[in-house]
DNA sequence: AAGCCGGGCAACCGCCGTGCC
DNA sequence: CGGCACGGCGGTTGCCCGGCT
């Protein structure tokens, strides 16, 4: 009942390629383009399988691959990007320049994992291993697990909507911006998930478009305090929990939805994002500023680190914590001491010399 | 010098989603 | 509507190589 194998395993070559192989490979895809893969092996006269020579192509020939050792601030997306985008490997590689999904899935194993479990960070949940040690209630823990399977739900509905969106946009889009001459920026859109539309599928499933649940900060910060799961893997278990009452915070009107002056600028602004995680990861201390000897306010300054995420959410007010954020134009959320420590912790895992005593 | 062991990584496997017929 | 082809993805395997005994 299964399907066949996509190529006859007892006649086609396995196993590593040799120059003479790859040279076939990267000529015929020169010339001609790879086409239909299953038909490329013999067109390029390869003993290989269809699917193999997809892999060497993506993984290995490709010219736009960069190879070699990553850069510290490599190593800070990755991490970044896994907590927030779990095991999604295809997702992650796409906020990396020239690095493959298969390069950096088996840098994350074999080099990032150890460094976060040495650290006694548990490298899936992105939370010190020792729950004791936080001191997270139950209570605290349920508000959380809501708040993480409403943050994944809105994601994957974001997600979903985005594939739909991008089967559509190569056909749409250039003539759509034609249309609206004030927000040509982009002749294209991100081809990999796009956190504001993430934004943008909450709060236009949501019933109030202008309401926002904490967990979208939460799911930002990867506060799912105790022993959740990632936001990735706690899709098995978010089913039971989406009807969990989730206490929210009044938003500004969300610009993207409501000014469509603003058509084309989420890729931008979320572009901005990712390079200021690349570039300004230390910028995190600057932009979080203790009110107690616990919480935490982080105030939106366009001019640092993660630029335009808080964008259209100002006097956000996290519920977990508090229920009044400090008067301030620029407050866009309150967060836990855990979470600033755990993100400290992550930022200055990766910028310590190899030679610390961390490691 | 030889054998063992573990780390790193390229390649493979199997499943899934989508589009086409 | 169902089956199939195809591409994409994440998990896993197995080989290679360097370090250690």
């Amino acid at each position: 009942m299964g399907r066949s194998p996509c190529c006859d395993k007892v006649s086609l070559k396995r196993g590593p390629w040799t120059p003479e192989e790859d040279q076939k490979l990267l000529s015929y895809i020169q010339e001609h383009g790879h086409g239909s893969w299953r038909a490329l092996p013999s067109k390029a006269g390869l003993q290989r399988c269809g699917k193999s020579c997809r892999l060497r192509w993506s993984n290995y020939l490709r010219p736009d691959i960069k190879r070699g050792k990553f850069s510290l601030q490599e190593e800070q997306a990755i991490i970044q990007l896994h907590a927030f985008l779990g095991n999604r490997w295809s997702a992650i590689a796409t906020h990396l320049p020239k690095r493959t999904d298969n390069e950096i899935k088996n840098y994350w194993n074999t080099h990032l994992k150890k460094r976060l479990t040495k650290m006694g960070i548990d490298p899936m949940t992105h939370k010190p291993k020792s729950h004791d040690v936080l001191g997270c209630g139950q209570p605290k823990v349920v508000a959380n697990l809501s708040h993480m399977a409403q943050w994944e739900s809105a994601r994957l509905q974001a997600e979903a909507r985005l594939v739909r969106e991008s089967r559509l946009v190569s056909h749409h889009y250039h003539s759509q911006l034609l249309n609206r001459a004030t927000a040509i920026t982009h002749p294209t859109l991100p081809p990999c998930l796009d956190v504001l539309k993430v934004w943008h599928g909450a709060w236009t499933t949501r019933p109030g478009k202008d309401i926002i649940t904490s967990a979208m900060f939460n799911g930002f910060f990867a506060s799912n305090n105790g022993n959740l799961e990632s936001p990735t893997s706690i899709l098995k278990s978010s089913d039971n929990m989406l009807n969990a009452s989730t206490s929210v915070g009044l938003l500004h009107e969300n610009p993207f939805i409501t000014d469509m002056s603003y058509v084309g600028k989420p890729s931008n602004v979320y572009e901005d994002w990712v390079k200021g995680i690349m570039d300004n990861s230390n910028e995190l201390n600057k932009i979080i500023e203790p009110i107690d000897s616990t919480h935490y306010v982080a105030h939106d300054d366009d001019s640092i680190g993660f630029p335009g995420f808080m964008e259209g959410s100002t006097n956000l007010v996290t519920s977990t914590v508090r229920t009044n954020g400090p008067d301030d134009d620029n407050v866009v959320g309150v967060f836990e001491e855990n979470d600033i420590n755990y993100w400290r912790n992550v930022l200055n895992v990766v910028n310590s010399p190899m030679g610390s005593p961390v490691f």
